[in-house]
DNA sequence: CTGAAAGCGCTTACAG
DNA sequence: CTGAAAGCGCTTACAG
């Protein structure tokens, strides 16, 4: 089953030259004549030569492989990181393998063993908002898996972590997705997810309490549910904020972590019998592919991830140590509306 | 930045011991005095030893490497086969690289060549119903894979490929949602998206036909609508179904070929003002996260494909030659309901 | 139980 | 332009 490769070797004495020769046009390099070239090259399609990877990668130093950690894979979101990043490096000359990101965790015995032995020349970390505790742990590992191999982050990363990255600008972002919404006549907005971050500029925390600010509307804490970011969660979230207020005082607009989060907010709204968008708007992020099919078509922010992963396989191959920030767009649906009756009317 | 890893000799000239005792404790072997194993162990820790994969995998010609070819990763479908196979490998201490759908297409030049290079040692491919002249291609791109690894096949796999496979019983399953549908009072059944495949008996279209049988009702060639395996597809099937039916004629049934196009027709059925299950069930396959989000709820199959692409793994390196069939789960939701008025009253 | 030697399939200086 | 030699970091027989 399994064929004997054919080696260097082999096609050396095919064609009756050294195996440096062979090695020379292998790696396209230019000293070689014409004459040799043509008939090695030859050699290699008649013998259908594939150069091992493994024996290059020993010699050389250099494997051709990447690694990426992912939170996990089966939010789409993270598929179009993976996705970005694998079409990159295959354009690249480069394959991609997923670890997880048990990888990263110091307590566990040697979790990084795998991640080294396999001298990948990069690694591309996805980083999420932890707590305190958890992100000093991440931040030592990620330093150790430095001293190994290029790393470059993407994701929530705060600008005090010394690596290049390609990070969101959740602030930003969210400043935007205020004045959008408080254009359109909302002042009760409700934000829903995610950890509380607000020691970082980048983070999302930090652009609503601004968008308030702009808007001169109060801070309202009972309108900021921390969470986690998935859809039961934001269910879980918005039930218990509705059933902890006077309907006069529910939110007329509600910003998602992501789009996770958005569908239990829809849902929940729903089971309330809120109407969405007439008695209550209601945003996410990530735009995943069916949010265009949710009921109603929801309202999102296009964040480019495919991009994102793209750019970091980039970065990781050239080298550069840059701190970017990722461009986002807002796909307009039918879950978001202007205010134009009072709910309780 | 990248730091020098210690090697095999520095452990053993560190010990006093020669570098082949070194790699006998490395791999566990029992013929190691205690006494040594342990100060070789002993070494190891302190100097943080990791041994070059690269290297073991050019001597042991085994890479511990696999790799997976999906048609693409955007479909959570896709994801969880993906998810389930890394995992599985990662327990196993193999490593797991995807590569594009595109390394089978023997028209482009050499698409394989990256794959045959990095002398995995094994690949999963997810296989798709594809026009027959496609098919042939794949076929023989897959038996040339097949002299340099091992190779099992997941997904749409007609019995006569020869190849170890987990398989989707397409055909049981969807005799069983005929069962299901035609149990609540529906005769109208229509079944939408994907290729016709009727030379497969383990194809949906085979059972679609023998569910009609068993509950002796007429094959309505309207009511089969072939098409790609997307929530737009779905969409336009859907809305093309209805637009040249009568209403009368329109079925009280939808059979989507998965969850995206079932959000599809979910889509369309509003846009003509189908209540969803009132008028109209629908139910779709796959069970993506969205699936309970979608409005109404969405009944689907689960076919557990986390388990199948760990079941891949499991085949590729115990080396078993088998062709196995996956297990299905009905999830019951609220797109489902039993005819109880005639929709035209 | 342990070591010396060869070899895996390449690349990398170094000569010529 | 081309070749001989060493080396990458391991494993694998083979001796002892």
């Amino acid at each position: 089953m399994k064929r004997e490769n054919t080696t260097i070797y082999d096609i050396a004495s095919e064609v009756g030259v050294s195996i440096a020769t062979v090695s020379r046009v292998l790696r396209g390099e230019t000293n070689v004549s014409p004459a040799t070239r043509e008939k090695v090259q030859q050699a290699m399609d008649r013998f259908n030569y594939r150069p091992s990877s493994i024996a290059r990668g020993l010699t050389s130093k250099i494997t051709h492989s990447l690694g990426i950690i992912l939170p996990k894979l089966l939010n789409p979101h993270y598929a179009m990181i993976f996705t970005g990043a694998q079409e990159e490096a295959r354009k690249l000359g480069y394959t991609i393998s997923l670890f997880p990101w048990s990888s990263l965790d110091t307590n566990a015995y040697n979790p990084a063993a795998m991640l080294i032995e396999r001298r990948l020349d990069g690694l591309i970390v996805c980083v999420e908002y932890l707590p305190p505790e958890h992100d000093e742990r991440v931040l030592a590992a990620l330093r150790t898996l430095r001293e190994y191999m290029p790393v470059v982050l993407i994701g929530c990363v705060p600008p005090w972590y010394d690596f290049p990255a390609v990070a969101n600008n959740n602030a930003a972002m969210m400043r935007s997705i205020m004045e959008y919404l408080t254009k359109m006549g909302h002042e009760k907005i409700a934000f829903i997810g995610g950890a509380q971050e607000d020691k970082d500029p980048l983070c999302r925390d930090v652009g609503y309490e601004e968008g308030l600010r702009a808007a001169r509307l109060p801070y309202t804490a009972s309108y900021r549910i921390y969470g986690k970011g998935t859809a039961e969660a934001g269910k879980a979230s918005m039930d218990e904020m509705l059933d902890s207020l006077k309907q006069e005082y529910w939110p007329t607009a509600i910003i998602a972590l992501n789009d996770l989060v958005a569908m239990g907010c829809l849902q929940s709204a729903r089971e309330h019998g809120i109407a969405v968008p007439e008695q209550m708007s209601v945003i996410g992020c990530d735009d995943l592919f069916c949010a265009p099919y949710l009921y109603p078509p929801l309202t999102s922010i296009n964040t480019h991830q495919q991009r994102v992963g793209a750019r970091a396989v980039q970065l990781l191959i050239s080298g550069e140590y840059k701190q970017e920030t990722v461009e986002w767009e807002l796909m307009e649906r039918a879950s978001c509306a202007p205010i134009t009756k009072k709910r309780e009317e």
